[in-house]
DNA sequence: TCCATATTTCAACGATTATGGAATTATTGG
DNA sequence: CCAATAATTCCATAATCGTTGAAATATGGA
């Protein structure tokens, strides 16, 4: 992963009202919502939202596809895997020790429970 | 973890000085850099540095001690694990399926061979 | 005390960004 | 074709952010 999209990744989300509809398409998984739902459920005027869902397609961590009249938005779990991937990866060069927790807490907080052979 | 802190973090790291001082303390260690040795490995007038610094550190992800003249800037790996955990928390809502990759990489990012009996 | 080194603070400029009103495009149903 | 719904684009404004020169603070050594 390149450094830029690492901050294009980044400054998406680090936006109260990107963050709050990032989390949302994550909590709805990949069925996703359709844009004006979303503007409804967090009081966002729909071309605010736009922008902002603009915002986060561009940067890799959203998808869209019509349905309807409908834009439907999900989460691009992807996207957001290579993201953390890259902010851990050089976290161990030489000091194990260090990170041990890091490592601990991305397993418990990642899913609930997935069989840890699945790491190969 | 409150949603304005994960803000201040995505921020802090959202920029493309401040995301290489931060991976270059976090491969350095806990030992630490120097502020003037960042700002030379970096290329970044002190002043510059300084400001990007302290953006770090308001977001808890840096923190500093003085040694002589110098100040000894270090990662801070916990609130960095906070932020990957608060990331991550919402992925499993009822599609364990879907995020499962991102736990995989989580692992696989994360430091190099933990036992993975480190999980309770 | 005086000077050199290391870092921070202050003030100001230029650039980027978030937001909302108004207009525009796309789709469905009558 | 026309009206209604859904979403986007355009445009202007206000606010935020990164950067730098210059000045200030802190430490160590002579």
């Amino acid at each position: 992963m390149e450094s830029n999209i690492a901050i294009k990744r980044l400054s998406a989300l680090a936006q109260p009202s990107r963050l709050a509809v990032f989390r949302l398409l994550v909590k709805a998984g990949p069925e996703g919502v359709a844009a004006g739902e979303i503007a409804r459920l967090l009081g966002i005027t729909s071309n605010t939202l736009s922008a902002q869902l603009n915002v986060l397609t561009n940067a890799g961590l959203i998808s869209s596809q019509r349905d309807g009249r409908s834009i439907i938005y999900a989460a691009n779990y992807d996207g957001m895997s290579e993201l953390l991937v890259y902010l851990m990866e050089d976290c161990c060069q030489g000091h194990p020790e260090v990170c041990a927790p890091l490592s601990i807490a991305a397993s418990r907080a990642a899913c609930c429970d997935q069989p840890q052979g699945a790491l190969s």
